[in-house]
DNA sequence: CTAAAGATCACATTATCATGTGATGTCTAA
DNA sequence: TTAGACATCACATGATAATGTGATCTTTAG
């Protein structure tokens, strides 16, 4: 969006020395106006209420409110603000629950300061600028998980029936899809059950789609 | 992995120009090995038992069979195998599929040639090498659908009674989780449906936290 | 102030699910 | 060749889910 004119910028980090580094190469940006910086997100609704900043880089680890939940509460009232994070955090909990909450960038702080000023322009043109490594988390969370029990446990024939079972299909419409009898559904889905350990559909998909 | 012996790559490309461009940085770097260029990959299987590259570069539209149904039959035989997309596709589908497939890398052919050099490196090093707009989709793809339907549909109330019933709760155990009467939890439900249109949980799920 | 939306509870009925037991045929690996 | 895994079908039963109708109370927005 804001390609030709000033990116607001927010930051929070309760790190003061930091968050004054920050600050000044923000500063010094031509392209970019520091519209606040804070040490913690207890007020961030009313920060962004009073300053509207374009993107915001956050902080996780801050007194009395986590930047998680910063995310969370401005995204839900702003979700047109673009968030990045900047943590010394990459496991895959953090990472999964800020981009969850809805942060468009992920940045550690090893990463240098041009990347940081580079991501800034990117998220206000569609990007969601992160690491290879955490793109990799991205890709492992939601993509690999899904194969894995699956794939071990379970029969072909499990398996189709387990994915249309998931689709919110009935044992009768499985049937008549797959031309048989009602009461081998049945006892394919008691197999299932029994490989996985569950007693129902709902607990089948989550243990299949996640690992939960 | 291999960082400090060499890389072997396979490159599938129709475009003959293209993959001997290709075909050459490659066998003019250093620490890498062309073991294939390939202009489809109809015998990808064999190709790769004979020839076992470390990472494929792979083009998605070739005469005979897509780049995407060849990630998926390399990766069903060999999952250690990193592949990157090298393509000029960059719609959400296409995205989708290809890393559902099993791609770790996804770069368009605009993207330097020194980029696609370090990206071979990178998906060797455990990295998802990607420009930040390909994540941004898998972003999207994978975190914002999951919100929408509940956060603008749902009550506070039946979202909750939701998340318990994904986790296989009964009502029952709804009803003594949260200390309400069962008749009140299949009330909810019944709203729930009604907002949904679904008539059961398995559908309920599909609706709010895939797009099926 | 009042209508609308939400949260709570009750009763009733039919449909579907979960589970047990048992049986037959095929195919594969010891 | 024989046990074991898989796919198929059948019958039966108790538990749960889905759906309808109706009611009370609170909160919110017009």
């Amino acid at each position: 969006m804001k390609n030709h004119s000033l990116i607001k910028v927010a930051i929070y980090e309760d790190n003061s020395g930091l968050r004054e580094v920050l600050a000044t190469i923000i500063r010094d940006t031509n392209d970019m106006e520091l519209t606040g910086e804070f040490g913690h997100c207890i007020d961030i609704i009313r920060n962004t209420e009073a300053f509207h900043p374009h993107v915001i880089i956050m902080d996780i680890d801050m007194p009395g409110k986590s930047g998680i939940e910063g995310v969370r509460e401005v995204k839900e009232k702003f979700p047109e603000i673009e968030i990045i994070m900047n943590t010394v955090f990459d496991d895959d909990e953090r990472v999964f629950d800020a981009l969850k909450a809805g942060a468009t960038g992920y940045l550690l702080k090893k990463s240098s300061l041009a990347m940081l000023l580079s991501s800034i322009k990117d998220v206000t043109s569609g990007g969601a600028p992160m690491s290879s490594a955490i793109a990799r988390k991205v890709l492992t969370m939601n993509f690999y998980h899904k194969k894995d029990n699956m794939q071990q446990n379970l029969t072909e024939r499990e398996r189709e029936i387990l994915t249309l079972l998931s689709k919110g299909k009935s044992y009768k419409m499985i049937a008549d899809d797959i031309n048989l009898s009602i009461d081998t559904i049945r006892t394919h889905i008691k197999k299932i059950y029994q490989k996985l350990h569950v007693h129902s559909v709902t607990e089948a998909l989550n243990k299949t789609f996640f690992n939960n």
